[in-house]
DNA sequence: CTGAATATGTGAAATATATCACGATTGGTC
DNA sequence: GACCAATCGTGATATATTTCACATATTCAG
């Protein structure tokens, strides 16, 4: 069965906290309950999550923290490799190209593109960007499913258009817009208004 | 009663789908219906999102645009300035600088702080970096609730103790760790790799 | 070897969230 | 002014997610 949104994250973060866990202090095994008090979730949840991805644990010991982490990167795809295409290099975009953590995850930026002129030709972060008029061949030459979309919210929508068109199949969207795209075309908004409201109304309700 | 954080998100969207939309051609009504349908919604939470914070629509004809957005706006907290700090000044800290959406939100970095000697001192987007030794005495001084976490990993707990014990009320975590807070303090992640599992899963899948 | 303690695995129950169905209300048309 | 179509508001229903409860499995002590 496919996995859920809420599953997926759950997922990471049992990955994450594993991997940390285990960098300061090597451990072999963990219980569900020792995930559930550090995450706070319920580890009925973590059993469950565990499950999904067809981990066993043993009565009283609990889980190989080795077998756990294996299993969350295959799940999730991490040991395959992932090229995109980063389009929009502002302020964001800089920052994300810069970004050392990606590789662990199997994603690659094999290309940097954006519509001004004078960013054309110069070089970023080891990158030299290209012109926008040679995304599309460039997507369809090298089969790039992913793109990262750093753009001004005005052409958020036209580039997706073309993205879409020479057969992209997930776009991570950090622009501020609500995509439209076919369905089978996966759009991850990262839009940090989002977060900005709950913290906002946090702080009002005091 | 309180708002649920995924009513919060879908509040937000509304909100930046009608300033959007009212930008290009100014509207003076929209129904349900629409806004469902370009942000691919049912009708019905949309209608129960606007009940949830007072609005009335009118049959026939829908919601007035200007109510809309306002009332958002209003039940977010977003009238109210937030005095906020920002901690660590590495790229995604420095990006995050010169976001210029976040004062239409309320919220305002009044200081910046690192604890690297060899950027104290140095500005960065018109802001001056200060020590991360001046950090309680500010808070305190000026009463702030809400920081910007953008330090390592390594640091970030450590940090995020600080700002509890000096009543900071709400944190903004740009790290990759699960922070351990009262519950009384508000955290909300925003952590890139969340984004990335689903991609990754999703890209794994075709 | 036996019993006590502590885990897991999972069906059942509870809770939360989203969708449906439909009466009530409004605006336009003849 | 009366009827029709479109839209809201909301209780009922359906779906999804989380939590509970407990049988089963494993370890360790004596």
């Amino acid at each position: 069965m496919r996995l859920k949104r809420v599953v997926l994250e759950r997922l990471m973060r049992y990955h994450r906290f594993l991997s940390q866990t285990t960098a300061s202090k090597p451990i072999q095994t963990i219980t569900s309950a020792q995930i559930a008090e550090a995450l706070d979730i319920d580890p009925t949840q973590v059993r469950k999550d565990f499950g999904a991805i067809g981990l066993v644990g043993i009565g009283r010991v609990g889980y190989q923290v080795e077998d756990v982490c294996c299993a969350v990167r295959t799940v999730m795809g991490f040991d395959k490799e992932n090229p995109a295409v980063l389009i929009g290099v502002g302020q964001l975009g800089g920052a994300l190209l810069t970004y050392p953590g990606f590789e662990k995850y199997g994603l690659s930026i094999t290309a940097v593109f954006d519509s001004d002129p004078a960013k054309t030709g110069r070089s970023k972060a080891g990158h030299t960007i290209r012109s926008i008029r040679s995304l599309k061949p460039y997507i369809r030459k090298h089969g790039i499913m992913l793109a990262i979309l750093c753009t001004p919210v005005e052409v958020s929508q036209t580039i997706a258009d073309r993205l879409v068109s020479v057969g992209i199949k997930a776009i991570w969207n950090f622009t501020p817009t609500d995509l439209a795209v076919p369905p089978d075309v996966l759009v991850r908004d990262e839009h940090i208004s989002l977060g900005l409201s709950e913290i906002a109304y946090h702080l009002k309700k005091l």
